[in-house]
DNA sequence: GATGAATGAGATTTCATTCAT
DNA sequence: TATGAATGAAATCTCATTCAT
């Protein structure tokens, strides 16, 4: 149930459904000179930033040549994709693990994702803010980004309307709307948090952002269900 | 009480502060060619987007030639910050009109906040996005960025620990980290809404966003209370 | 006799008459609006060097503002010609005091003159290097300088002559020639000294570059004539 | 012994350990694109002097485009001491040819190392020229320009000496002056003579300044060693 | 596949000089 | 006379991308 980072949607879509990468490396030593152009990639990314960030010192990061990027990416703007995809997989990962327990309680679940996407953002915060700076000039990412949204938007809605159903949520509630509303949040305070340098410990974070979940659902809970894992 | 844009906080910070402007019009003539390049650079901006724009479109919008810029401005980047500072103005001032009246109910104080922040955030939303994108990249606007966050947050924490000693919130929640998370809902599903076009009409926005507020505070309210406007 | 900053040469060429000055101050107030601009160029030159030096701070250096300086000179150029001038002044004229007394001895004259020189030059080095420097650009500048030697030169010839005719110096040498050579190892030396900065004590230098004169004429001197004043 | 360009003293700095060159060719293309754009640079310096040279006239004279010229150099100032580099070993060379006779009378060699100095001088007077003016006011090239006459200095100054000791040269003059002195003389009159242009015959430099020099340091010499080569 | 030199469009920035008040 | 705002030509410098080896 729940929050953006719940399950892998497996309607989030990839970068690479929309561009054509150039070339698929053939060999291995060219699978190998394309991972460390990626790595590298991501290294200079997050030391520079994007926008300052040159082809030039990512070549020379992953120790090759700055001819050789173009055996591989068509433009920055290319690797970046490969970077954040990367960077997403990992976001999205690894709250599979806690939700297979279907028998788990809301409270728990809900719990367990919030955790799970506080630890993620933290390890990609870097990221995170490349990609954020990023939709807000370049339409392309934009439309991912509001993609990726979508998707969790959608699942928890789906989540909220089961709850309602069941009788155990707001039934006044637009389980669209709320959904995107608290999934907003969980995503905003992570942003403040590790973005902005807000130190709060996680613990807190997914004790206050669970609370107010329960709370702006009106489920049912039991004060033992909120106490730290 | 309540959301982000509830009263403008007299401790929101100015970038004034932060810059030495190179110069300040000695005479009227000069007032008003600065205020044309601030004019022409927000215009500028929300056309061409920032990083995309070039200092002798903002001196041709205005009217002026390039040195002309360089009278009153050393940078891009200072310019930005008129605007921002501009458009921060518009966002902070609607909220107090309505929060005068004492004697309103929290909901009503708490809905026509909301109101109020998504009208305004409409308004400014091409300067929010670049605003949003500065942060990601320039200290300088990120800390600028956290300050105004914060100012928000540290009045919504108030009037939630105002609630909660009259007894009409939840006690459990820790008045301080419930208002950055509510603040940033709220601020999240704008920028989702205008910025990422996700579209929603404004009275379903504020029916939602009021009721989970209502909700995650755990006040006691009419129906009748959250009934548009 | 002798050295380059001997006498004031009355052929030394003003620079006021090369050029056409904008206008003469026709009140007291005009006079002292000058006189400030002057001493503040002196200032900023001597600070920032000619070339980094800009108009508007010589203007505001002196309390005025940037038009003003446009009535009393056309160009920065024309400034400059009045603070070497004044300069110039000062190289040349405390040789003249101690040159008076005719019946003095060449050894005696010598010293004197080069001690002058030294403390003049010592006075004025920021010009100097900036009136080097120019001289190494601009046409005028170096007409200027080589009509400042020249004069020098042609009066050291004359002294040399002299005593080349009453048998004291050695006949062999080219009078204008020599006197060229002579004079420029004592404005090189300055220069080493004093703009190179390489320090070395002006008794020594007087001491030093008074011998090798005397040798190099030949002149029949008795050593107590060198020893220090 | 004597002049200053008497010996390539193998203490002259190189200008090389200064700075930091943006990149070394790896190919001998690029070691061929290098050598063109220093080889351009003189011609453009020498045509158009430092101050109104382009960097962009400098690429066109080797052929080049502007962003080439940056391959190799970071800045106009970069090049050009690349290019007085170049200078410098034309001006330091020749001397050495002439002085290797051992058995040659000390007047014989001045004459030899004033001639070759004067020689070069004139074939380098225009990039002599630029390295004067930006000693004046570049604090590095300044420095350069000191260490330069301080190692002909010290090498003159061991010549001196040691004539000194051999009870060939006035006793009473301290060495090292004596031969910043004299050293500043014969740059000076050169400068004189081909950079201000007050044409002399070379011979007749030659002449009067080993004749002074002569006379200078006390030195017995018979007339006929003076004679023209 | 890999290399690294070459390209060049185009934005920023300066400041002497003019001119309206 | 004094003011100070306005002007605009012109030069530097960057770096994604191409291409010959």
């Amino acid at each position: 149930m729940a929050v953006e980072s719940e399950v892998v949607p497996e309607s989030v879509p990839s970068l690479a459904d929309l561009d054509g990468s150039r070339r698929t490396p053939a060999t291995a030593r060219g699978a190998r000179t394309r991972a460390a152009l990626v790595a590298a990639a991501r290294v200079v990314f997050e030391r520079d930033g994007y926008l300052d960030s040159r082809l030039s010192d990512i070549s020379a990061e992953a120790g090759s040549s700055t001819g050789t990027f173009y055996t591989y990416f068509t433009s920055k703007d290319e690797i970046l994709q490969a970077v954040i995809e990367a960077a997403q997989q990992d976001m999205l990962h690894p709250g599979t693990l806690h939700l297979e327990a279907a028998d788990a309680s809301p409270i728990a679940v809900i719990q367990a994702s919030n955790r799970a996407y506080f630890e993620s953002y933290q390890r990609n915060v870097k990221m995170m803010i490349i990609f954020e700076q990023l939709a807000g000039s370049d339409p392309k990412f934009r439309k991912l980004r509001a993609l990726r949204g979508q998707a969790f938007t959608r699942r928890n809605a789906r989540a909220i309307a089961d709850l309602q159903s069941r009788g155990l949520a707001d039934a006044d509630l637009d389980p669209f709307l709320a959904a995107r509303a608290l999934s907003g949040m969980i995503g905003r305070i992570a942003y403040t948090t590790y973005a902005l340098e807000e130190h709060v410990p996680i613990e807190e974070l997914v004790a206050v952002t669970t609370r107010l979940w329960a709370n702006a659902l009106r489920l049912q809970f039991d004060e033992s269900e909120l106490e730290v894992r």
